[in-house]
DNA sequence: GTTGCGGTTCAAGTCGACTTGAGGTCAGGC
DNA sequence: GCCTGACCTCAAGTCGACTTGAACCGCAAC
């Protein structure tokens, strides 16, 4: 198995150094041991955080990712758990549809200010009723340009 | 036109009163005055709050909101912006889509490990290539804030 | 054998959107 | 005329996921 070391596991994963230690921390990933100082890891590491990226982007956070890990490693994903998640999407999928919909109409419509719009009111009390806050929509583009400062350690993004 | 209390607009909006006077500081609302202490609302700014709502569910910060409103108060929107917003949405909506049939494959998988299944394992590089963090997936159930109903505690709470 | 770069630790800071707490004020009721 | 309590202000705290800074260590190169 090949052994890594954290500036291969950040190259290759996408994750910066600083955000694996961290993830070493809460135990969501391992080291399988030290080379000197050095953290070593085995190339199985991807993989874990691949399933990582994965449960994050379901919008696990990383404590119901670490609970999906039974102690000795090894994922053991509840598959009810998975189907709610899906439902859970399904949901927040149609959401985000309505509004860029809404979006879409705004940018289209021709009343002079939208709120004299009958359809784009309709999808502001749409939005009030159930909005709350379930976009994340950036992240998508940014993240590799912090304000305050660059990068030191993150390796060159994705 | 109504003048609404602190306490009815909270009411009426589903945000809480502590939100309103957050708003209010950071300049996305305005209150027309005050009744002794207590800040007089126009009843048009539950228009405002259905606005801030549907941008807030489409994925701008409120320091984005606040930028669609002019100096004078009238909604000023970009019809480009939104429109740019929209397409934001789209691919946040096609990568969601993508993870929660991931998610159902998964759930659905007869495979004894996931990481043994194929397509599993494709999902998993997928997620891991564009992953990042879109998801926000909850807020949607807790959070229970019903406009139609009433507040779960907020106003009165204060 | 010393320099230096890349790694290490741990604590603290950041970001966004609010919430909470302490302490103060004023309108209305008795 | 005093009490009550809703509302006020301002500062600080919270939450999640990281990032950053300071101080330190070791292997390889020179």
């Amino acid at each position: 198995m090949a052994e890594l070391d954290i500036t291969e596991v950040a190259l290759r994963s996408g994750a910066p150094a600083s955000t694996l230690r961290y993830y070493e921390d809460k135990g969501l990933i391992a080291s399988t041991g030290r080379r000197g100082l050095k953290r070593v890891f085995d190339a199985s590491v991807l993989e874990r955080l691949a399933l990582i990226a994965l449960g994050r982007a379901a919008g696990f956070s990383l404590d119901e990712i670490a609970l999906m890990f039974a102690p000795d490693g090894r994922p053991r994903i509840d598959r009810g758990v998975l189907a709610a998640k899906a439902d859970e999407l399904d949901a927040t999928i149609a959401k985000l549809t309505a509004v860029r919909d809404g979006l879409r109409h705004a940018a289209a419509c021709p009343a002079p200010s939208h709120l004299e719009c009958p359809t784009f009111r309709r999808i502001l009390s749409a939005a009030a009723s159930g909005a709350e806050r379930k976009a994340p929509a950036k992240e998508l583009t940014r993240r590799v340009n912090r304000p305050g400062g660059h990068k030191p350690e993150s390796p060159g993004a994705d």
